[in-house]
DNA sequence: AACCAGGACGTGA
DNA sequence: TCACGTCATGGT
């Protein structure tokens, strides 16, 4: 029952939506300028993302400094240390802890986060490539469990649903999970409802943060909401 | 001018 | 376990 509504759902929102191109890079020029404030990065249908160890790397940046903070602001932040051409573990473990919290100052708790980025980096740099273990990326301090799947899913393609704030959201609001319910129940409901296709979890939460965004940001949540009448 | 944002951690029940 | 306070900037 509710494992056809979480697919119901995802076919609803792709075919309201469509392909979200997620996760954002500011080193990919395909602009799509349908994303509310985003300079560049979205490449909607083309999950050949990331390329490179740069890439891959940005994302997992933009995945610790997006905790509970607008892209727009992690967006100012990346090109910080793109300029200063710290986007990689190597450089910017190099910089000082006055010059990093000033580059990542716009995305805001930037004591915290900058102290994140160097024990993620130190963690990055040490793995030369090799795609991390979940219980591994849990073990660092300031990796909880919605950053661990966005990296693992996004910069590794890995098949771990993210379970986000939205997500929660939504899916109380449509009677699917239970407002208490923990991380891991949601997302091994979620997993064992859909296909194992890295690129279907991607897409889907994805296109969940972009409704959420519409109908689930100020309270009351989901007023007017489509997927609610629909499903 | 309040309210919110693609959370995680430390603490005390 | 779990609820609650803390961390901080910038947009709407």
């Amino acid at each position: 029952m509710s494992a056809q509504c979480i697919n119901d759902v995802y076919h609803f929102l792709l075919e309201r939506y469509g392909p979200q191109g997620w996760w954002p890079l500011i080193s990919v020029p395909g602009t799509n300028p349908t994303k509310s404030g985003a300079i560049q990065g979205y490449h909607p249908g083309d999950f050949s993302f990331p390329r490179n160890e740069n890439q891959r790397f940005e994302i997992c940046v933009g995945a610790i400094l997006t905790q509970n903070t607008n892209w727009l602001n992690v967006e100012k932040a990346l090109i910080n240390l793109q300029e200063k051409n710290n986007l990689s573990c190597q450089s910017l473990l190099s910089l000082a802890d006055q010059v990093l919290c000033e580059l990542i100052k716009p995305s805001g708790y930037y004591n915290q986060k900058a102290k994140k980025l160097r024990v993620f980096a130190e963690y990055y740099c040490k793995q030369n490539g090799a795609t991390p273990t979940r219980a591994d990326l849990l073990s660092l301090w300031g990796i909880g469990p919605e950053t661990a799947d966005s990296i693992l899913l996004y910069a590794y393609q890995q098949p771990y649903f993210v379970v986000d704030a939205y997500t929660r959201r939504l899916f109380t609001s449509l009677s699917i999970i239970d407002d208490n319910e923990n991380y891991e129940s949601i997302r091994q409901r979620f997993e064992s409802a859909l296909v194992k296709d890295w690129r279907v979890y991607q897409e889907y939460h994805a296109l969940i943060v972009e409704h959420a965004k519409h109908y689930y940001s100020k309270k009351p949540w989901g007023q007017g909401c489509p997927v609610a009448a629909a499903v």
